[in-house]
Order: C-alpha cells, then structure tokens, then sequence
DNA sequence: CACAGGATCGTT
DNA sequence: ACGATCCTGTGT
C-alpha cells in the first residue's frame, strides 16, 4: 500500500522556522502504519530564544538541534510524555517546529489503542498524545524525516487558512519571547490544542 | 553526586 | 488547581 503524498525533500527544511512552520500544517506525518495530517505548531528558535531548548547551548538533549533541517529532535518531558520536533535551517541555527497537533489519517486503529479509546479531539491535540499516537520516543531523535523507512513527512494537503498566536507553556521566557505569534494552526478545523489566543 | 524543574496530561 | 514521574542541566 502506497504512502500518503511523496516524501518531503531536504530543501524544505531550509528556511526560516517560522515558515517552515506555517508550511508543515497539513503535512503528514507517517510512521509504520499510521498517518496524521498536522493541524497545529510551534517555532523554536536558536540560543537567542529564551524559550528554546537551544537557549542553553548545545547539550547531549538537544544535539540534534544543532544537525541540518530535516532532523527529528525528540525530548522526554514531565516524566511521561516525548515531544517531536522537526529541526529547520542549515547546520547550527539550533531551530526546530514543535508538533502539537494532530488529525488521524490512517492507522486510526493503533492510533486508538495507544491513546487508551479517547474520542473526538482529546485524542490527538497536544504533543504529548502525538508523540504517543505515532508510537516515538527518544530513540528516534536524530533520524531524518526526509529518508524513508522511518519517521517520514510526506505531502499531505495544505491548510487553507492559518491562525496565530503565543506559544504555550513558556512563561518562564522573556517577555518578548513569551509574547512572540509563534504558535500556528490551521484555521476552522477542531484537531487544537487550547483554541483561545489564537487570531 | 544531589537537586530543582520542565515546550504536559488527565483527573479533582 | 494539582499530582504523576524521570530525564536533564546545573552546581558542588
């Protein structure tokens, strides 16, 4: 059975995270059986984002970071949950789009399964039921999502609207960190997280 | 080596 | 509003 869309080329990844970001809503993303089609992001940027894991410089976590766009970073957060990230730009700008939510496309069998039964959009919004829906953890970090056979990004359909709106659960950031409209999602569709302060 | 905290989630 | 739960970065 064929994938759905053509795989993402490297090139994509190589520009700004922010449109990187508002580019990646309505990808697929495609892991053995399942497939979802993105409906909600953030952008991360390099050290100079308080809010970024890469505000520290580099560190064994995020390495990954660090590689050229195309690279999957993944983190263990809160004791439970993986979170994905898809790395953007060239060598060492250290940025990355956090994947928040989601819509099943395929698989959706597994997809409930692992996501113990929840229905409606509680089984797909947020990162942490993403990460758990796709079956990631940390041993995909570092893989790259535009060879195949692995965690891949493929086509999909494009977002005809797009909503934004500050970043969630960084408030330990500076205030123009906190405050930047780095959270996007496509508009109208109910596969978001928290769908207040977005605009 | 010890410790404080976290890009969250689900329940109370 | 809060507890779960453990990896991570930082400091000693």
């Amino acid at each position: 059975m064929p994938r759905p869309g053509s795989l993402i080329p490297a090139a994509f990844y190589l520009r700004p995270v922010d449109v990187v970001a508002r580019d990646l809503l309505g990808r697929h993303l495609c892991l053995g059986p399942v497939t979802l089609r993105i409906t909600e992001v953030e952008a991360y940027g390099g050290p100079q984002d308080s809010a970024s894991h890469a505000r520290s410089g580099r560190t064994p976590r995020n390495a990954p970071m660090w590689e050229a766009g195309g690279c999957a970073y993944v983190y263990f957060c809160y004791g439970m949950h993986h979170m994905l990230n898809v790395v953007t730009g060239p060598p060492d700008r250290a940025e990355a789009v956090l994947i928040r939510s989601c819509e099943p496309v395929t698989g959706l069998d597994l997809v409930l399964e692992r996501r113990r039964h929840v229905q409606g959009p509680a089984l797909l919004t947020g990162p942490g039921k993403v990460a758990q829906a796709l079956g990631v953890d940390l041993a995909f970090t570092g893989t790259r999502f535009h060879e195949p056979g692995g965690l891949e990004l493929r086509a999909g359909s494009p977002a005809a609207a797009i909503l934004a709106g500050p970043r969630v659960g960084v408030d330990f950031a500076s205030p123009a960190d906190r405050d930047r409209p780095w959270r996007f999602a496509e508009a109208g569709t109910p596969w978001v997280s928290r769908p207040r302060n977005l605009r």
